[in-house]
DNA sequence: GTCTATATAAGGATAGAC
DNA sequence: GTCTATCCTTATATAGAC
């Protein structure tokens, strides 16, 4: 019994061992892109083993990725469910998934290669497990900050405004203009806020056209 | 003589229509996605055959990509290269992107391959066959639109507002929200448009705060 | 130009020993 | 839990006939 019990805890921690080794892998190559093999050997293991832990490669995948997503993404719903104004949220939010994207590029590829999954099942599941929660938060916060926009489409906005950034942003490096400041997460949140800041309806707030003032979006 | 004239005839016309075939498989699955059996099947010849018209996989799909990038980015790069006002430009632009990627699935997770792409000198290639034309383009508009903002940067989030919104097409529609006239291209540039048209400098011509009046902007 | 046939490697997955 | 050994499939690529 107490053997039995050390068995489990060593599985689990082998098997969360698998899970965290192999996100830099499938963030780089794809599923397509990373074998068996090269899990098994990147943990120093034989591909044998990877079955006893994971029923087959599908799943291993599936599990990765919400692995991976789980732990990245808690301090961004923490702040979207913050008692802040709406307009304080949204510049926390921007500045937290610049962050996030600047620092960790495994999550950044993970979350492309989700939207690219060819099947299509895999993707549905995904989705909900890694965008669901968030979109709802930023859904609810468009809302929040201009009702007169249709807050689907501005929630994806803001969050493509951030997220283009760098997912172009290997290519982008060798395009006309770029500086490696703007790889700063803090100079890309003041970019967005500054973009948002005269499009959303803040005039309730007096301050609807304080940008010509406020040199803070300004180069 | 004739005879060889021919035979290149021939070997053209077979080597354009693998091309023209491959756009979508590799669309779909991508570079590891896609076998030469695959290619080999939609094109009804046998995998050898393929080797005749290209060295290897890695040349084919390189043929590939930028085959579908010549072909469908055209309209775009003379709408930039226009004669009209920058504003006019834009709203001609963003409509146009819109547009392209509605219409043509294809075409948008291509992009998205090449921005994924886990080898670098083939990214390279890819990247400034396929993107430095049309961003050298965009920059300039930007930078004639408002000389206060960074040109790198709002470029960047000009081509991000609409890219993304279809990028995150499949999972989007899952997400609170979504209706299906948000997939319509002229609403989205409309949009996008919208939330452009208070952040970027048209004080001098009268029109920057135009849109508490406009409802060209308003759900 | 396209075929058949084949070399050669790499992939997912399992059986059974330890 | 992990190993060795192996099965079977699929992959890229080439040689040589037609």
């Amino acid at each position: 019994m107490g053997n039995s019990m050390i068995q489990i805890i060593t599985k689990r921690k082998t098997r969360e061992e698998i899970l965290e080794l192999s996100v830099p892998l499938f963030a780089r190559c794809g599923y397509d892109g990373v074998s068996m093999r090269d899990i098994a050997a990147a943990m120093g293991l034989t591909p044998a083993a990877l079955y006893y832990h994971f029923t087959d490669k599908e799943n291993l995948y599936l599990d990765v990725v919400m692995h991976a997503c789980r732990e990245r993404s808690a301090e961004l719903k923490g702040i979207l469910d913050g008692l802040g104004s709406p307009w304080t949220r949204l510049e926390e939010y921007v500045a937290g998934l610049a962050r996030l994207n600047a620092t960790d590029k495994d999550f950044l590829r993970l979350m492309q290669w989700v939207m690219l999954d060819s099947n299509e099942t895999r993707q549905y599941k995904l989705a909900e497990h890694v965008f669901r929660d968030q979109f709802v938060a930023v859904h609810s916060l468009a809302a929040e900050l201009d009702p007169r926009h249709d807050a689907h489409m501005l929630a994806v906005s803001i969050i493509g405004l951030v997220f283009f950034h760098f997912e172009a942003g290997t290519t982008r490096q060798f395009m006309p203009g770029h500086r490696t400041q703007q790889d700063n997460p803090a100079v890309l949140a003041q970019h967005v806020i500054g973009l948002l800041r005269n499009s959303l309806g803040k005039s309730d707030e007096g301050t609807r056209y304080r940008t010509v003032a406020d040199k803070s979006c300004l180069k």
